[in-house]
RNA sequence: GGUCUCAUCGUCUAAUGGUUAGGACACCAGGUUUUCAUCCUGGCAAUCCGGGUUCAAUUCCCGGUGAGAUCACCA
């Protein structure tokens, strides 16, 4: 077989129950990357045949998640398609005719049982500690197919060997395959079935799904063979798992809307890297990579067999690596959102400078205000501040006003680009006399009033002289008030 | 309970029938004129247990143990 004539073609099919989380969308990620590489086909189709559980806005919320990691499709909801229609509920013809002709074939029947009728025979099997199988109640059924009732498909029990791309090779007994359900009541497939054949029309190659699959391929084996179809390659992903529970991360377990964190202020690059980095390595110890490099390395055979942890401080180191490693103009466009009210009327240049000032201490976008505030609001002062200050709270009022004062008059004379007033902060500490941890400190806190900031001449520079004198101006008068 | 799967530092992982079992995150300590962050240096820390095969096992085999999944008119 000549693997470069076979056109890959991978989908990634939810169904519409809730937000996107992280496990769902490693799924999208790892199958759109494998398309990606060989130049093939990513679908995206909607698995809407459980109407209960159906959650209206879902189909939006999937595809503005996909949007916003960047992972694009070619065929499917949204943009069509040779397959149309891409939504399953609007495919229930196409199921009914291969419906038909496995009840044709002998291969499927009337489920003749009532739910109840069903719960006893359950019961039964519990109470004789043996395993409940339908196959073991079928009756002598003609092939015709009320539709009122469940269509069940008609098992042929035997033994499964077959390989799967992630986890090798995989086997189960006969005991394992039973008769299930095809069409439900209402009239709706089972994913059982439908995924079976939408799979088959629409030409996919490989079928990624996550590690809850694996025991009920056997039975997608069998109807493979019932409908005397190829079988795609399968390729088993291993869960996502919460960080401190042993559980599989679902929504139960708190797990994250993937959309809460780009509010967060993550980049989709760095999400990611993480995704892709969880669970899969290239084989060597690189950490970072973008996009076109994991399209370029990515492989099935390479996906750990294990379950990994969601490990959110590992996703908040990279994300602050690609804020790093953006330039000014796109970590700008990037932020837009980000910004503190009170910068609304600030300049494009003003608000470039403090991203330049700011950007290596970034873990998250969503950081900007507390890192940028005072830049554009007088910073409310707090003279605690001074006294609980490792080195000024070891100095008197009357030191620290002094202090003040010599800045105040130091900086005043100062040209306004950072070189020169490092070159009079310099001074200042010579003819004070004092150490930069106390005069910086000092000189640091009543400017800002933050916590931390960047460093002391930039901070004072991109601030303006008339800001600087003001808000020394202030604190000295504070400080006046005080040693009354 | 039946069936299936998995198992290297706290976490994500690399490697091999012979290595001081490597890297990254986290954590701790030190350095870079204040703080926070970046960056640099160093530190802590792992092959689940028991057998077998072998000169040699973390690696191969068997058995335990642990963890997870599944056994729906959910997907």
């Amino acid at each position: 077989m000549n693997k470069t004539q076979l056109p890959i073609r991978t989908r990634f099919a939810p169904s519409p129950t809730g937000v996107m989380h992280v496990g769902g969308v490693r799924t999208a990620l790892f199958s759109w990357l494998i398309a990606q590489k060989n130049n093939g086909i990513f679908i995206l189709r909607i698995e809407d045949t459980d109407k209960v559980r159906e959650v209206e806005g879902s189909i939006e919320q999937i595809e503005k998640s996909l949007k916003w990691l960047g992972i694009n499709w070619q065929e499917g909801i949204g943009i069509g398609g040779p397959n149309a229609p891409y939504l399953q509920s609007k495919r229930l013809d196409i199921y009914k005719k291969w419906a038909n002709q496995l009840v044709e074939n002998g291969r499927a029947y009337t489920d003749p049982y009532s739910k109840e009728e069903l719960e006893e025979f359950r019961n039964q099997a519990k109470a004789d500690k043996i395993p409940f199988l339908y196959r073991n109640h079928r009756r002598e059924s003609v092939n015709t197919w009320a539709e009122s009732k469940p269509l069940r498909f008609k098992s042929d029990p035997k033994p499964y060997r077959w390989n799967d791309a992630v986890m090798g090779e995989l086997s189960t007994g006969p005991e394992v395959i039973d008769d299930f359900i095809l069409i439900k009541s209402d009239g709706y497939p089972t994913y059982n079935f439908c995924h079976v054949i939408d799979d088959m029309m629409m030409g996919i190659t490989h079928v990624l799904r996550s590690q809850e699959f694996i025991s009920s391929t056997p039975k997608f084996l069998n109807l493979y063979e019932a409908l005397n179809i190829q079988r795609p390659i399968l390729a088993t992903l291993p869960y996502v798992m919460s960080i401190d529970g042993q559980k599989k991360l679902g929504k139960r377990d708190g797990a994250k809307d993937i959309l809460q964190y780009a509010k967060e202020g993550y980049l989709p690059e760095a999400m990611i890297n993480f995704l892709a980095t969880l669970g899969w390595n290239d084989g060597t110890e690189q950490e970072i990579f973008s996009v076109d490099e994991l399209i370029q390395k990515f492989s099935l055979d390479r996906i750990q067999k294990s379950p990994a942890r969601f490990d959110e401080k590992r996703l908040l180191w990279l994300n602050g690596q690609w804020i790093r490693r953006l330039s000014l103009d796109e970590l700008y466009r990037r932020v837009h959102d980000f910004w503190p009210e009170s910068a609304k009327q600030a300049s494009e240049k003003y608000k470039m400078q403090i991203l330049g000032l700011v950007q290596d201490r970034l873990k998250t976008m969503a950081d900007l205000p507390i890192l940028t505030s005072y830049f554009f609001d007088e910073p409310k002062p707090n003279w605690d501040m001074v006294e609980k200050d490792k080195y000024l709270s070891k100095l008197n009022i009357g030191e620290i006003m002094g202090l003040l004062k010599s800045a105040q008059i130091a900086l005043s004379s100062s040209n306004n680009d950072a070189k020169s007033i490092q070159q009079n902060l310099n001074t200042l500490l010579e003819t004070t006399g004092q150490k930069p941890a106390v005069l910086f400190s000092i000189i640091r806190l009543v400017i800002s009033w933050a916590p931390f900031s960047p460093a002391l001449n930039e901070t004072l520079s991109i601030l303006g002289p008339e800001k600087v004198n003001s808000r020394l101006k202030l604190a000295i008068d504070i400080a006046t008030q005080i040693s009354r």
